[in-house]
DNA sequence: TCTTAACCTGAGCATATACTCGGAAAAACT
DNA sequence: AGTTTTTCCGAGTATATGCTCAGGTTAAGA
């Protein structure tokens, strides 16, 4: 971010060039996504949009930013809601559920970002993310391990996420629109406890 | 294509132009990727190079599909050598590590494939690919029925291919390269033939 | 009210990239 | 050798996109 937007003027129409900037990727992709055309789509000049970004990519960086700190966000409040008394893949489903539910709301996007922006993996954002799944899964363990006196080692515990997050990837981004997800989510829910419990 | 390469000599400009774009691509992503680079490196004229291919998609669209058809083949080959006195697991991690060893030897241009080239998942290979799989795997879990009397659902079958190529994606184009993959890759082919014989 | 800072404008320049086309050179055919 | 087909060439055109800058407008502060 070049300049700090100060008035609530300035702020809106930051906003109204992320905003833009979505609407853009979404339908035409990330070849699609112009300084010209986000400024057209926003209403405001292309010497605004270089007035607040250095760049395209400043702009995709900060929606990639929005998007995990929300999934962020998530994953912690279920954490912190999580009853210690339900059962381990009941748990577990009302997790999977809520990750699925965030991705299938912004599938379009997170779509393009996911296949079409080269620098995504990069992004200190991205790198936050995958450190706050860690820890979540780990917090997690760590109360599972509390009351069904489980623990799990560190290649298991890869498989899961990578297993785990591979579905969910493939459900939301490349799955037909008519597939049935709830059967998948419990089935998922119900292995992944079975695994835990029987490893 | 636009003209079939009849005389040696062509034949062998095509392959250049290939080779130069997979190169390109490896390198400078496919944001590097301009017609005019394809030329240059490969040692032929920006001519000749619309003389054999429409644009820069087909290029790539080509390339693609030979990695797409060299993975095909090599499933179709494992599948036909697979031992059946063997046990479950042990094809299962041979058939993993096949996968694995193909795709690590290709992962750079992988990479770039599947997270920076916004049609791969339109290409009429891409599409083969997943129904080979698909194949590929009915009929081994057909001989594993045969065997073990073992019988799966869809949403299993689902499931374990899912999860299964998320893991592989994670380990080759994502994890780290101080990262140990023969034990997951053990706990990976542990793992799938337990869920087909206990489910 | 006057001054200053924040904000906005959009024509226009620089650059990169896709792609054409007229014609030359090499190979194959007769 | 003469003819036809295939292959190759690369300067040049059209277009798109990134980005600047000089100057105008609006809001905040004194």
């Amino acid at each position: 971010m070049k300049k700090e937007p100060r008035q609530a003027r300035s702020r809106a129409s930051v906003e109204a060039m992320l905003q833009a900037s979505a609407r853009i990727l979404e339908r035409h992709g990330y070849a699609g996504l112009s300084t010209n055309a986000v400024a057209e789509v926003a209403g405001v000049s292309i010497g605004s949009v270089y007035e607040y970004f250095p760049g395209k990519e400043a702009i995709v960086a900060r929606l990639a930013e929005s998007l995990l700190a929300e999934t962020t966000d998530l994953l912690q409040g279920r954490l912190a809601m999580t009853d210690q008394r339900s059962e381990l893949n009941v748990a577990m489903r009302h997790f999977l559920g809520a990750l699925h539910a965030l991705m299938h709301q912004h599938r379009r996007l997170l779509r393009v970002l996911v296949f079409q922006v080269p620098y995504l993996h990069q992004l200190p954002a991205t790198r936050k993310l995958q450190q706050e799944l860690q820890t979540v899964l780990q917090e997690g363990l760590k109360r599972t391990h509390e009351q069904y006196r489980v623990s799990v080692s560190p290649t298991t515990l890869y498989l899961m996420s990578t297993s785990a997050a591979g579905t969910l990837m493939h459900m939301v981004l490349m799955a037909p629109p008519s597939m049935e997800v709830d059967p998948v989510l419990d089935a998922l829910a119900e292995t992944l406890s079975k695994w835990l419990l029987e490893s």
